[in-house]
This record gives structure tokens, sequence and C-alpha cells, in this order.
DNA sequence: TTGTAGGCGTTATCAA
DNA sequence: TTGATAACGCCTACAA
């Protein structure tokens, strides 16, 4: 039950009767080595087991680690989930490793997790910035050359490039969409906080939307939720309205999925719905579930091959790459208006 | 547009005049220091913008370094997002670092994905098996102490713990309930490769229900699905049977997607359904789907904590340990059989 | 083809 | 309270 001490280089060396050196030689194919000394050491390799430290060899080299950072609000959301998968897919023909974080949409928190990144040298770092994160503190790191890349929202005090979805758009072509059969009295809910750059952006988006058509404002007709079960509460609220809004537009995927499930519970299914983000069995839904489609993987991509051309040397201005979303017509944004109202 | 070395030790203690050790001595609290010379320090700290590096630090400490390694099949399914959020949340304060990947379900690309987590000495390994990958290779490093916890399938070949959710018993409960409603054909959509331990599990809990009620098993209804699509043409295949099944039983998450789509594609509203694993908007269905619930928070929960007492020293034998289900009756699984059939 | 000396950035040890 | 020296595991530079 020895907890023994892992072997290392000097260790091989002494199995076989070489130096260091030589082994180091064989095993990184770097400078020659005779066929012999070769076979030998790798038999004395795999008899010890013997694993390079990577740190160690790291700390030798120089330059960044062989590892990317990535700071995501939550793991658990299906949307960065599929955000982060892209990423690694995209990362791993070079060898990169994931060392990857919550934030929790808390910047006290983002800022101890790219604090630990850069700590252990990452080559690269990926973030979704939190609501009321600066990140100025990275301008020393991208002097020397980090590449910083921001997800989903664009960065603040700093200029790095950020990969970002067709928010305003996207919010707007949704929002018409419903306009567009009938519906006059819209209802947003968004996310929280309302601070939030997504929320800013397709709540501007809404607004376009009602704009163009000549529809007015109506403050009441806007709310906001953090969770699926706020989108519900805040849906029963819109509903429960002495003039109460005929569609609903969601914000986002949780949103979404409080809004659907309140429909489902009080059984309105005269109520339009359009969501900002597609959710699983969207289709499956009665009616099915039309959707402003963001492209997780796309967006995942770019992040990560953005990143990857600044490493290799893209000194160009900083970029803001806008991914297109893609409005998905199934049914529930079709439904019409129960009435008509006279102008 | 200097690409600057980052500032060492050394140069924070240039800086201040003092040694390095010194400045090292202030940052860890490690020894004593006078007032003057910690805030001389900490001043010169800040003004450089120094950050130790971590690598450094470690390959000198020795031991195990402040990562965690988490190798799951996908990053972007839900259910090992909330397994990967969990183990985060619990070893967030023991200051560990999560280095992730996805398998993909590939026993080669699991192993390179552990040899990388091990050549950066994580303190913990924590691994989803491929179908296929044996881990005796991990022997030598289970003895050094290192702790080794697999997550949601036994692990082949090493004495390790594991945490896996009960599937056999909840894949019965779930047949059982179909069965108690009337149903005698009962449809199994599995999912691939079928040698998969959960599938095998699962598929072991379906045979026992229908043996404890009498009930013969037709190999016919059973079948198996890679992805949502298949599920939904393997749903197709076994409703066009000469002699169909009156419910369906799937395997997993996914498969339940592709079950629920398909259904709703064809508007078959008489099959009745039951899913092992929950999905988001099950209750938004018509009817809700009911479902055999796994526990991915506490699965992840109960793993990291099992490898941290480890970590502490604790020496006592390898467990499995079984996270219970629990069935969530909504709907879709007390559809009546159409006709109860004479005996 | 192989080895030696030295250093990467940090901390342990011992001395001052 | 502080510092000099050595060492962690590996690689670069140079020499043999």
């Amino acid at each position: 039950m020895a907890a023994n001490r892992r072997p290392t280089l000097a260790d091989v060396a002494r199995e076989v009767g070489v130096s260091a050196k030589t082994v180091s030689r064989v095993l990184n194919e770097d400078g020659p080595a005779s066929a012999e000394t070769r076979e030998q050491v790798l038999a004395a390799v795999a008899k010890l087991g013997f694993q390079p430290n990577l740190m160690a060899r790291n700390i030798r080299v120089g330059g960044p680690d062989t590892t990317i950072g990535l700071v995501v609000p939550d793991l658990g959301n299906p949307f960065f989930g599929a955000v982060a998968r892209s990423i690694e897919d995209t990362v791993r023909d070079r060898g990169l490793t994931l060392l990857m974080g919550s934030s929790a949409d808390d910047p006290d928190r983002e800022r101890a997790l790219t604090d630990k990144f850069l700590s252990r040298r990452v080559s690269i770092l990926l973030v979704v910035p939190s609501v009321g994160a600066d990140h100025s503190h990275l301008k020393t790191h991208r002097a020397t050359g980090l590449p910083v890349v921001f997800i989903d929202r664009p960065g603040v005090g700093l200029a790095a490039d950020s990969v970002v979805s067709s928010n305003r758009t996207g919010a707007h072509d949704g929002v018409a969409h419903l306009i567009a059969h009938g519906h006059r009295r819209i209802g947003f809910v968004g996310d929280l906080p309302v601070k939030l750059y997504t929320r800013r952006e397709r709540f501007a988006g809404y607004r376009d939307a009602l704009e163009r058509a000549g529809l007015p404002y109506d403050r009441s007709l806007v709310t906001n939720a953090h969770d699926q079960q706020g989108a519900s509460a805040a849906t029963s609220r819109l509903l429960g309205l002495a003039d109460p809004p005929t569609a609903l537009f969601a914000g986002n995927n949780i949103v979404a999925l409080g809004i659907v499930a309140e429909l489902a519970r009080s059984r309105r299914k005269d109520v339009a719905v359009v969501s900002f983000d597609d959710v699983p069995l969207a289709e499956a839904l009665e009616p099915a579930l039309t959707v402003v489609a963001q492209a997780p993987e796309e967006i995942g991509r770019t992040a990560a091959t953005t990143a990857l051309s600044r490493l290799d040397g893209d000194r160009s201005r900083a970029r803001t790459i806008t991914v297109p979303t893609r409005l998905i017509v199934r049914g529930s944004g079709e439904r019409p208006a129960p009435e008509l109202q006279r102008a």
C-alpha cells in the first residue's frame, strides 16, 4: 500500500543504463537514437508505466500550456453544453485539453476561474461574460499574445473577439412572425437580470418589430424570469391581465420551457408562442413550438477557430462575429389572434 | 506589441529588493514576514500583475495537482451536463479545477483522455467508462493513491468505486407500471451498442417485469437506436408489426425523445410510453410523459464526495453505490391497453 | 549516437 | 525576519 512516487525520466534512464536525455530523445522523437537503445527505453517505459509530467515539460519549454480555459454560466444548460462540445471537437486535433468551470453568472466566480486558468498558463481563454464583469484586467494577457474570445455576449473593457447570435434581428423576426398572424398584444418574457446583453438585444428586437408594425409598446406586457418556475409564474400573471396578450415571445430556452409548461397546465391552446432558442421535443408539442433557433455548434466552432487563428499569429483587429439565427415554423407561432382588433 | 514574458517570482523580488523566497512566503502566508515587507511585496505583485505559475509550484511541491479529470461520453448530453455541474459544485471549495473531455463512447478516445489527465497529475479521476474499455492500466495509479471513481457504469478490470443508477429495478418498475395498466405487449427501445451496461441492466429489468407478470418474452418487440432519429425509426417499425405493441419502454432520454417525436408525427395517442430518464417538457406533452427519473445531481455529488474521501485517506473496500430512480407518473404510462386480452 | 551542464519558476532546508 | 542554495522533472545548448 506504499504511496509510491510516480516514475520519472531519471528512473527510466537508470533502469536502462542511459542518461535521462537519451530517454527524452526517444520519447519525443527528437535527435537520433540507436535502434537498440530505443527499444530498451520503450521497454523500460512500459515496464515502469512512465508517463511524462506535462507540467514539468511545460515549465522548461516555456510558452503557454496545451490547455484551453472555458468559462460558461452553467455546465448543465444544454445550450452551453452544445457550445462546449463543439469547442472540444474543434480543438481536439491540436491536442488541447479543456479546463472548464461554471460562473453561475457571478462576476466574482468568473474572475476566480479566469485567474486560475491564467495561473495554469492556458493557451486560450474562452469566456461567456457574466453580467457586471469587467475584463480590463485581461489587457496585459492579451498584449502578451493570449487569445481571448467572448462567447454569447461581448466582453467589457477589453478589445477582444466575440461570437454572438443575431439576437436583435432574430427576436425581431420572431415577433414580426406573430404580428403577421394578427397579434397586436404580444407578451415578452425575458431573462434576468434585465441588464444581460442577450436580454437587452432580444428585447430591442421585440420593440423593433412592434415599431415597424406601428403597434404600441405596452410596458405591462413585459416581464422577466430567472428560471423555468419563474417563467411559468410570469406567464400566468400576463394571462391574468385585464387586457391580456394573445401571443407570447420567450426570451430564451429556459423561459420557453416555463411558458409551455404553464400553458399546458392551464390548458390554454389559444395563446400563440415563439421562443428564442430551440428546445428538445419542440416538435412533439401540440401545437409544435415555433422557435428562433440558435446554432450553438456553430458558435462554439467559430469561437474556437477564431482563437486558434489568433494563436497562430493573426493580429488583425478584434472582430464581433454574429452567428445567424433561423426561424423554424412549427405551429405555435401561427395560431391566429382570436379576434382581429378594429383599427 | 512585444510578446512579453509573464512576470515571475524573481521579477517581483527584484522590484521590491528582497529574495524570491520572501515573496513566496508572503503570498503563501508561509513563515513570518514584517508588515512592511508584506505590504511592499503585495504592491509589487499588483503592479506587475504577477500570477504564480501553478505548474511550476506543483513540480516543486510534488504530489497531485489541484485538478480533477472527468471523462464523459458527450458534453452535450444534458444528463452528463447535469452530472458535471454537480461534480463541480461539490469540489469547488476544495479548490479543484475541472479538466473535462468527451470520449464519444470510444475506448481509444477515453484512454487518450485519461492518459492526458494522468500526465497532468490530476488528483482525482472520474470516468464514465466507454463500451469495450479496459481499466486495468489504472491499477498502478490506484496503488499510488489516485482515487478513481466510475460514473453511470462500472469499470472493467479495476477494483474501484462506482456510482450508478438503479437501472434494473428502475426499468422493472417502469415496465411493471405498464403491465399494471393492462398492457401485455410492451416494446423495448434500448440504446446502442447492446453491450452497454445501462442498456443490459435496463433490459434485464424489462425482462424481470415480464417474467414476474407471467408474460411471454417476444424478441420481435425489442429494438435499439443510437440516436433520436434512430429511435423514431425503431418506433415506427415496432408499430408496423402485424401484432404491434400497445406500449413502449424507452431505454434512455435520447430514445424517449425519438419515440415521443414519432408518436406525435403519426398522431398515435393510443400507445402508452414510459421513459428511463427524464426529459425537459415532459410535463407539457399530451399526455405528459411518465418517466423513471434518474438523479444526475445526486450521482455527480456522490461520485465527487466518494473520490474526495478517498483523497482524504479512506482505504476501505471499493464500493458500488446505487442511486435510486423514481417513477414519476404523468399520463403517458397510464393509457390503458386498447383491449384487455382474454386469458 | 550519446552525455553533461544549466535553467524553467517554484518551494524546502538550513543558515544568518 | 530574511536569504542562499538546492531541488522538483523536464528540456535546450553544447560538447564528446
